[in-house]
Formats: C-alpha cells, structure tokens, sequence
RNA sequence: GCCCUCAUAGCUCAACGGAUAGAGUACCGGUCUUCGGAACCGAGGAUGGGGGUUCGAUUCCCUCUGAGGGCACCA
C-alpha cells in the first residue's frame, strides 16, 4: 500500500509538471493525520517557486481525478502535509492479506558478538549480540538471504591464545578468573606447549559460550568461523599478504613491512608483518574479510563494540585497495555498527567494567536474575549508539515494570478472548465498515497493517531499536480496543471483531518474536 | 595533541530536516457493572551554552562546555 501511495504521488507530481526527486510516505504517529501522509509539498513547492499548501492543494486536485477505490479522503493539512485515508475495504484487505515482503534474495553475512575465547561474556556484549541477532531475524523476514556468523579468534598464532595457554599452564595469570580456572582444572595440559595449550583452553572456553549463546540468549549462528582452523591453516593470510605485495600496496620501513593505507584514505599506514617476521592481526582481518566477499555476499556486516571504532576506517580502507563492492548506497564494506559502550554506576559513580577491579558483570547473572525476556527489552529499546549506564539497582527496579511486560500482557489477553470465543455462538453480522467506526477499533486495524513497513524500514535503516516503540505502540492500540469493543458478549461473539482481536494477537507475537522475545498464551 | 560517539522531562529512553518534541517510570488526580486491573483516562514536567545554513533545526555545519571511547610492530 505505502509503495501504490508513492506511486499515485509521483503519477500526481509528473501530472502537474513538478520533478521531484525521492517521495517520503511516512506513517503518521497521530492517526488523525490519516494512514500515510507526505510532505511532499513542502519540500518540492519552494523549489518550484509554489507555496507548500497550494502545490498540495493541486496534487491532491490531480489525485482526486483518478479516483481510487482504496483512498477515502485526502486532506492538506498543517504547513502542507498531504494525508491519506483508507476505505474500511482497503484497510481490510490489506489486514486479510497480511505482510509481505519482496524476496530479493540479496546474500547477507552478518558477524556478531564474535567474543575472544578468553572468558565469558559480560554485559558489553548484550548490546551488539541482541542487535545482531535481531537484525538479522529482521533482514531474513525482508526477504534477504542472511548468513549469521560468529569468528573465533582462535589463532594459534595469537598472543592471546598464547597468554591463554600460559596461564593454563600455570605460567601467568592473564584472564584468569574463577570460571577459567575451573576449565584449567578439569584439562590435562601435559605435554602440551603454550600455543597448544592455550588452543585447548580456548576451544574449551569457547564451547561454554557457545551453549550459552543458543541456548541461554536464544541467538543462533549459521556460521562459526574459526580463525586458527579456516584462516590460518588454509594459508589464507600468506596469501593475502602475497596479493597486497603484488599490486604494490606495501613497503618495508624499521625492518618492519607497511601497508599504504593513507593513500586509500586512513590516517596513517598500518603495519602488516612486524619486525620480528611476524603477521599482524589486520592482515587476519583483510584476509577474513576478503573470503566472506569470496564466498559470495553482497553485504557484509559487522558489528563491533565501541573500543573496536578506531578499526572501521582501516577495514574500509583494505576494502577500497582491494576492490570489494560498495553497497546498494554506494557506502563502503563492511557496513559496520558500533555498539557504545556500558558503563557501571554503583553508589552513584559511573566507571568502565574492569576485570582487574572485579566489577565485571556477566550476561549470564543479568538472563538468570530477570530472565531472558526482560533482558532482550532492556537491551533492544534503545538505539546502538547511545551511551548506556549500567546500574544494577536500577535494573532491579525497571525488570519489574519492564515495558516489555505490556506488550506480553496485551498479547495473553487478546490470546484469552480468542479462546473463550471458541466456545461461543457467532453474533449478529458485524461488518468490518461497521467496526472500525469506533476510532480505537481503527487505529488498531491501521496500526496492525503498519508492520510491514516497520520491517522494510529497519531492513534499510538498521534503526533495530523502533521495533521495541512498534509494539508498544500496537500493544497500547490493542488496550484502546479492548477498552472500546466487546469482543464476546453474553453467549455470542462478533466475528470481525474477533478477526481484528486475532491480527492483533499474531502481530504482537511476530513482532516479539523478531526481538527474540516469547508472546506467551496467558502470564 | 589528533580522531570517533554521545548530551532531550527528576530518572531510563524515542523523534527519515517538518504538523502541538513522544513513551515508560516517578509524583498528583480519576476509572473497579473486570470478554484478564500486569489495564484505562487525565495533569504537571525537557532539546547543555553560543553562532550559522534553511520557508522550517532535537536532527545539518562551526564553536564552547561536559561524559565516554580510540589513537601499538595487542587482539
């Protein structure tokens, strides 16, 4: 519907001999400013040396012309805002039809999480592994073809891997923690160097995440990609490194050999094999990188943790020298979402997460105290890139009065009257027309039919967060309704509204669902 | 010093350059004749300071202040 309102305002546009470049159609968040509306006018009249209202005024005239069986009214309204509204028969329509999506079958690879098999994962990592994965639900229902997939920095070549294995064999204490230690406990290291010790401990460590990444967070990977067995041990790196020789791209300076990424753009040149003979983690990454566009994506996403920023331009970087394609916008690859970081307030002082000073708090103590659902909310409600104080009590506090609470009961409830309607006699016909008469009646079909262009619209944004509004906002609707219209009555039901109560039911769920949050049945 | 994020109601957060800046929570007042009151209705309360671009700026640009992050031959 949004797309045939786009196209009816460019017919309109070409008709009265304005050009125009791209249309806006939004979805009014006031449902007196109708089901889709435009400013349009407003942004092409200047232009054009026309008064907003008036080019309004003639496109609207020229809209009338070609009468629609699915517009009802079209009104100018404020500085010269065009808003549309359906026929109950379109509105019912589109509610019967339900959401479709385009199936462009665009190859995606989505890296998320993507955590050091050196520990556990804490708090900074719920904001990039819920974003990831909901963003991934969200691209897959919008008809891209989406490949999840988690590195495991696992090189054996590693200096983390290499700590690693010293301190499981009782040589250093990096990463230690009571969790680690118990790993080091039940291994038998004998025998074993450091490199292959600390291989151990990793894939150990690694195997805990991984359970509770599926099984504890509910976020599933299609790919888990490991750096030491895939990339290091196909040679992919040696060969990365042969490549960037041949075309010239580096130089050897202090015994060490550069890569001449301030000419593609970065501050400043990267160092790729250190004086010692040895490669840096960057050629790694190129080397990475370049097999995902290998193995066929169009897109390739990442999503880092703020301390990672500082890596963005560099990987674009190697992508400009490389020639990796740009994206459908002409931005550069990998399109990459940083997560700011979360921060910890105890006592009223805010401070940075810091193992040494023991203030870690891990994802796990977050699920087990307030349980998955509330900790997906909390961490899905907001956008990625704002700042977020932890604070424990203050979690404690809003856990129990979590909006996502709402949405949930909203869902139990409609679920509740769709049951007891199964043991009831079909009332008196009650057309759809008839129903939505009642204004919260109406605004719920609207809002119901809105899903799909929420879900178009993060496909393209990333604004992952407008879900968490999208169903609050279906779930207050929901409320209005039900406030306003009996569904069952005495021994009867009404059947449209039921059929309305029921769309409702389904979107909140799919809605919840696409935040990996469960829509249970009664709570 | 250089680079990147961020600053909105008491608090936690929204707002593709557009309509009266929205929610939740807290506080105050109302709705129990309950298809589920974990609900509904109402009131008060906000764009850090200063410039600029624009018909129009929370949004874009400059600057100041404040918070956080990054500036390795660590990952």
């Amino acid at each position: 519907m949004k797309k045939k309102i786009e196209a009816i305002v460019a017919e309109a546009l070409e008709a009265i001999g304005v050009t125009a470049g791209a249309i806006k159609i939004e979805r009014p968040s006031d449902s007196s400013h109708g089901d889709y509306s435009t400013n349009t006018a407003l942004v092409y009249g200047k232009k054009h040396g026309i008064s907003p209202r008036e080019l309004a005024g003639k496109l609207v005239e020229r809209i009338l012309e070609n009468s629609s069986d699915e517009i009802e009214k079209i009104e100018v309204a404020g500085a010269g805002f065009i808003n549309f509204f359906l026929t109950p028969s379109a509105l019912e329509s589109a509610l019967e039809k339900g959401p479709s999506f385009f199936k462009s079958g665009d190859r995606v690879n989505i890296e998320f999480i993507s955590t050091n098999p050196t520990g556990e994962l804490h708090i900074g990592h719920g904001r990039s592994a819920f974003f990831g994965d909901t963003l991934s639900r969200v691209l897959a229902l919008a008809g891209k073809d989406v490949t999840r997939e988690f590195y495991i920095n696992d090189s054996r070549e590693s200096n983390q891997i290499r700590e690693l294995g010293k301190t499981a064999l009782g040589k250093g204490e990096q990463y230690k923690t009571p969790e680690l230690e118990e790993k080091i406990n039940k291994i038998d290291f004998s025998g074993m160097g450091e490199e292959t010790a600390g291989v151990e401990l990793a894939r150990s460590v690694q195997e805990s995440n991984r359970k509770f990444i599926e099984k504890g967070l509910g976020a599933h990977f299609d790919v888990w990609y490991s750096e030491d067995k895939e990339l290091r041990a196909s040679g992919a790196n040696e060969k990365m490194l042969e490549r960037l020789k041949s075309q010239n791209l580096t130089y050897e300076k202090d015994g060490a050999l550069w890569l001449k990424t301030s000419e593609y753009g970065d501050d400043e040149d990267r160092v790729v094999v250190r004086s010692d003979g040895t490669m840096t983690y960057f050629v790694s990454d190129i080397a990475y990188h370049q097999n995902k566009f290998d193995r066929g994506f169009q897109t390739v996403i990442d999503v880092w943790g703020a301390d990672h920023h500082g890596h963005v331009k560099r990987m674009q970087t190697a992508g400009r020298m490389l020639g990796w394609p740009k994206t459908q916008n002409d931005a550069d690859q990998p399109v990459v979402f940083i997560a700011q970081m979360v921060l910890l307030k105890e006592d009223g002082v805010s401070s940075k997460m810091s193992k040494r000073a023991g203030n870690v708090i891990l994802l796990r103590d977050l699920v087990e105290e307030f349980g998955i659902d509330v900790v997906r909310w909390f961490f899905s409600d907001r956008a990625l890139n704002t700042q977020m104080t932890f604070d424990m009590a203050l979690a404690r506090e809003q856990s129990e009065k979590n909006p996502v609470f709402y949405a949930q009961y909203a869902h139990a409830r409609l679920a509740s009257i769709a049951e007891k309607c199964k043991g009831l006699n079909e009332g008196n016909a009650n057309n759809f027309a008839n129903l939505i008469k009642i204004t919260s009646a109406r605004s719920l079909a609207s809002k119901i039919t809105e899903f799909p262009d929420v879900v178009t619209e993060i496909s393209r944004d990333y604004n992952v967060h407008s879900l968490a509004g999208y169903v609050t906002a279906l779930a207050t609707e929901a409320n209005a309704f039900y406030r306003d219209v009996r569904v069952a009555d005495g021994d009867t039901f009404n059947p449209s509204a039921l059929a309305l109560a029921i769309r409702a039911k389904e979107t909140l769920a799919e809605t919840l669902s696409l935040l990996g949050i469960s829509a249970p049945e009664r709570m």
